[in-house]
DNA sequence: CCAAAAACATACTAATTGGTATGTTTTATG
DNA sequence: CATAAAACATACCAATTAGTATGTTTTTGG
């Protein structure tokens, strides 16, 4: 398994690098000016190589898309949403942090452009079924993290017990994804304060009354 | 100004007549398929008429994006999400009717298609200017009739003092349009009735203890 | 060093795009 | 009824699209 490589290696790395390069960018112009409108050429402008070596490593637009979604979007959103969900320590420190406080420490490029998966979801969630499933892979896994931390914070006693864990779960994602779009369209975070306010109410109602 | 339009009126009857029905065919294709990807012929082809007679009543495609989003996206938003608003009666059965209760009666199209204000916030909400002003006119009137809904609230003292009610108008908006993008990605109702579960339960804290 | 395969480039295709130019038909008005 | 204008149709345009065919260059393994 391991000498297989040893010679082949200087071409698989090659191989693997420059389709790193291509999801990369595709990535980012997805995220800049949407799937359906980035066309293959452009990607291929952007990396600097040609088509004949994008329809060498990938079979059409919809491997590629496919690709972004399944490895470079859930990535993302697994390091910055549902890993840190499973994290020891304070279950409203927690829940604060990566739905809150993380928000007033996005950039103005990503405030600009919206949340990828959301975009990606309101672009394609209706377009074909293997996108509709590749994003609700990612959703379902955040939910999970996310319905985890709340049984976690209600068998500690800090969160009430007479609230589904689903139902938070859902309701805060559902706000979350809902402002990283509508922020796209105001020039300034007025409308994200006001967001920041309402959330931190919310969490603060989930609290045990002491 | 009334004698004017005495003579005119048949022609200038059928180009308005036309120009709806562009608008509509338009509308339905931006929600089934999108606003970029949905081409002049596509929507001509709809209505039965040609390319000649587009470009007859609209300039360009962006003309027509702006009044598909000016009239016919802010009606009905109006209809269904804003005027309940300002009606008599109870506030919390108000707020339950048009974000709780309204959710459950959407069609199937609805559900699966999204929420059109959504799509076009996430497809075209930092795409050019015009349109970014166009839709965040339609979010900024909801916006206000809900807060001007839940100031009454805090009058009437159903609602809590201690409450920001832009937070909460923006945090309602958010999570309502958050959870129509979610849904396409489903093919059941389970993620809407956690996302119900949610809104009841933030609804409840709302509300002034007794 | 040499063949074969992988990596990449160049040049195409047919279909689709927003938009225009130039018709023909319908309606309005003197 | 004549003529002008509005409403609509037909035929085009250059640019862009996803994808293919056929190259050339680089890497591999003997």
């Amino acid at each position: 398994m391991f000498l297989v490589y040893l010679c082949g290696m200087q071409q698989n790395l090659k191989s693997e690098l420059t389709k790193q390069v291509i999801i990369d960018e595709a990535f980012r112009l997805f995220h800049e000016n949407g799937f359906k409108t980035t066309s293959i050429d452009k990607i291929m402008l952007a990396t600097k190589l040609t088509k004949g070596a994008f329809y060498h490593h990938y079979k059409s637009k919809k491997e590629l898309g496919l690709e972004v979604i399944g490895s470079k979007l859930q990535n993302r959103v697994c390091q910055a949403m549902i890993e840190p969900l499973g994290a020891p320590g304070d279950v409203f420190h927690i829940l604060e942090n990566t739905f809150l406080n993380r928000i007033k420490t996005f950039s103005l490029y990503d405030k600009e452009h919206g949340c990828p998966m959301n975009n990606f979801i309101n672009e394609i969630g209706d377009f074909e079924i293997v996108y509709q499933a590749a994003l609700k892979n990612i959703i379902e896994a955040w939910k999970l993290a996310l319905i985890k931390l709340i049984e976690r914070g209600k068998k500690e006693g800090v969160i009430q017990n007479n609230v589904s864990s689903n139902a938070v779960a859902v309701y805060l994602i559902s706000a979350f994804e809902g402002i990283r779009g509508i922020r796209k369209l105001y020039d300034n975070d007025l409308i994200l304060d006001e967001y920041i306010l309402g959330l931190a109410f919310y969490l603060k109602q989930l609290k045990t009354v002491k």
